[in-house]
DNA sequence: ATGTGTTCCTGTCCGC
DNA sequence: TGCGGACAGGAACACA
């Protein structure tokens, strides 16, 4: 999935093509993702303008006129294409809807706006907007990494309390919002700690670099347009280009970038999912 | 109460 | 070229 740049990402693609505009037309093709959707919601978002766009962790919020949000998730292989914009090195005609695609959307001015997820671990919800926060997916969910609640204070005291890896720990939406599998093994070679390294073994020296390399690596992340391995597009069907500065993820076997370094990217797995890392720079 | 493993679903890639 | 297996950005849930 996307993480949280690529969301962000996909947000800021979103916002100049739906903003301030109305919704002509809409079509749930299937009900059955993640979560089911409600059966309604074409009818619901059908005549509503877009107050705005908004991204809390990993989801979308669409404020709509009628006082509801549309909650939008993108699972692991889902995608938002807009029509009219470039879509050089993917085609998808928005006009025939394909096999995996969704929701179709259909601007007043004309846009078309497709969501497309051929794995359906993304998700669809309507929530009256004063309620979004509490929403049953949202209500756990920890603080915004890029925001002030986030900081090597709070970190410090969320790893202390830890007995599993701080891999899984950074994982954990219910610690900071937004962390993938990517950005989590780019973010602890920065640091300089080991992936499996156990959470409340982390020094309090430690925890400010840490802190300052999650948000860093998402920052940049952001600026370069969002990541990529294979299934992420940026709304105008583009790549993303940080993938190219992973120093880690996916890099099993290569070596390691930093400046003198000898050493091998490792890959190894944690729960079911890979983790990299660089076993001279980081410990 | 915590921590770990499994599961949902489809597509792609790699080795034989 | 076909085929089987490994693997893929998430996260809820079942179980120890």
């Amino acid at each position: 999935m996307p993480e949280l740049p690529e969301v962000e990402t996909v947000r800021r693609g979103l916002v100049p093509a739906m903003e301030g505009e109305v919704i002509a037309k809409a079509e749930l093709r299937r009900l059955d993702l993640r979560h089911p959707a409600p059966p309604d919601l074409a009818n619901r978002i059908m005549g509503q303008r877009i107050e705005r766009i908004g991204r809390r962790s990993k989801y979308l919020l669409f404020d709509l006129s009628s006082g509801e949000t549309m909650i939008l998730h993108l699972g692991m292989s889902g995608r938002i294409l807009v029509s009219g914009q470039a879509t050089a090195g993917f085609t998808h005609d928005l006009a025939t809807p394909e096999k995996h695609d969704h929701l179709l959307i259909t601007m007043a001015n004309g846009t078309r706006i497709t969501f497309n997820d051929a794995r359906r671990f993304g998700s669809l919800d309507l929530v009256a907007t004063k309620d979004t926060t509490e929403h049953w997916l949202l209500k756990g969910i920890g603080p915004e990494p890029l925001g002030n609640d986030f900081n090597a204070e709070y970190l410090a005291a969320k790893l202390a309390r830890k007995a599993s890896p701080v891999k899984a720990v950074l994982l954990d939406q219910a610690v900071i919002a937004g962390l993938g599998n990517i950005y989590v093994s780019e973010a602890l070679f920065r640091a300089h700690i080991l992936p499996d390294r156990i959470a409340n073994r982390v020094t309090k020296n430690e925890v400010p670099l840490l802190t300052t390399s999650i948000r860093d690596v998402l920052l940049e992340a952001i600026d370069a347009g969002g990541s990529s391995l294979r299934d992420h597009r940026q709304t105008d069907g583009e790549l993303g280009y940080f993938q190219k500065s992973h120093a880690v993820y996916g890099r099993q076997g290569e070596p390691c970038r930093t400046p003198g370094c000898a050493g091998v990217i490792q890959r190894i797995v944690q729960s079911g999912r890979s983790s990299f890392f660089c076993a001279i720079c980081q410990s």
